[in-house]
DNA sequence: AAATTATAGTTGCAAATACAATCATTGTAT
DNA sequence: ATACAATGATTGTATTTGCAACTATAATTT
């Protein structure tokens, strides 16, 4: 990690900000535009869907979203009343409950991914080339990784 | 703007998602620890520290800030219940308003300044080397600047 | 085994957000 | 000048978030 002599570092973090909300609210209105919901049921649904069985650990659904405990249990009530995503109990830990993807919840994900999937690459991923791409990606794996220390 | 053969972009975007949520909640969980407010106070309290006679006209203020304009009514008037910010009429459009800075306002985002300026390093900025500084700059400088055709 | 502490998840309530509707003023067209 | 649309900002209301308190189960200590 190389002292910056430029000023160059200073402007980063702003930006980042910036092109972070710019870009959501632009996703998030064209997902509304196409009637479909936000984009964390997206990531939600796809996380499940990812998970062995279609299902996680609230716990763990929470952590990998990056979503509060009892956010994201009114998001799965949310999800759940829209007939995404069912909860089961788990029989390991009594305590404990999973959210798993009902075909529906499937069907939906696959619904949103192409108008996601277009705005993410329309007003993101175009704009940056190959190697900006690589940079960007190693950079922020490593500011992630950082955190969890 | 060169075709990925590479599938490292795919991966960008969650990355960028994922990075902003756990910093943005550890930046607030420090200012929230010093008993300080959340850092959208300090965006605003700076553009309008910055802006000549420390005043910027609601609707520009929400631009830059990038909140919604009846959000950002609501937040100055946050602000204003603090006594970090003023409400002023335009004169020369009586429709609109200009939110100013107080001597308080300019107190408290000194205040926040070192927190959040260490937070930011310390999560952010040096886990960055300049080269990926610089080219993180660029390319999230093209990026918003697409947002704006 | 009883008591204590920790963990998983949910709930209550206050605060913040999103979106449409509204008010006041300004600009444009007739 | 009068009417009509456009702009700047605020308000009403429903939804969503954030935080602390709570319930139920599990793990640990004595």
């Amino acid at each position: 990690m190389s002292k910056s002599v430029l000023k160059t570092d200073a402007s980063v973090w702003p930006l980042f900000l910036t092109v972070h909300a710019v870009l959501v609210a632009k996703i998030e209105a064209r997902l509304s535009e196409a009637g479909l919901p936000q984009f964390v049921w997206y990531d939600v649904l796809w996380a499940l869907e990812r998970a062995p069985d279609d299902r996680l650990r609230m716990s763990e659904l929470a952590e990998m979203t990056v979503l509060s405990r009892s956010n994201l249990t009114r998001l799965v009530d949310r999800l759940e009343c829209a007939g995404l995503v069912e909860r089961a109990r788990s029989e390991a830990d009594r305590r404990g409950a999973f959210a798993v993807v009902t075909r529906k919840g499937k069907e939906m994900r696959r619904k949103m991914w192409p108008i996601y999937s277009k705005a993410i690459k329309e007003l993101f991923e175009n704009h940056i080339d190959n190697d900006e791409a690589a940079c960007l990606a190693s950079a922020l794996r490593r500011v992630l990784d950082a955190t969890r220390e």
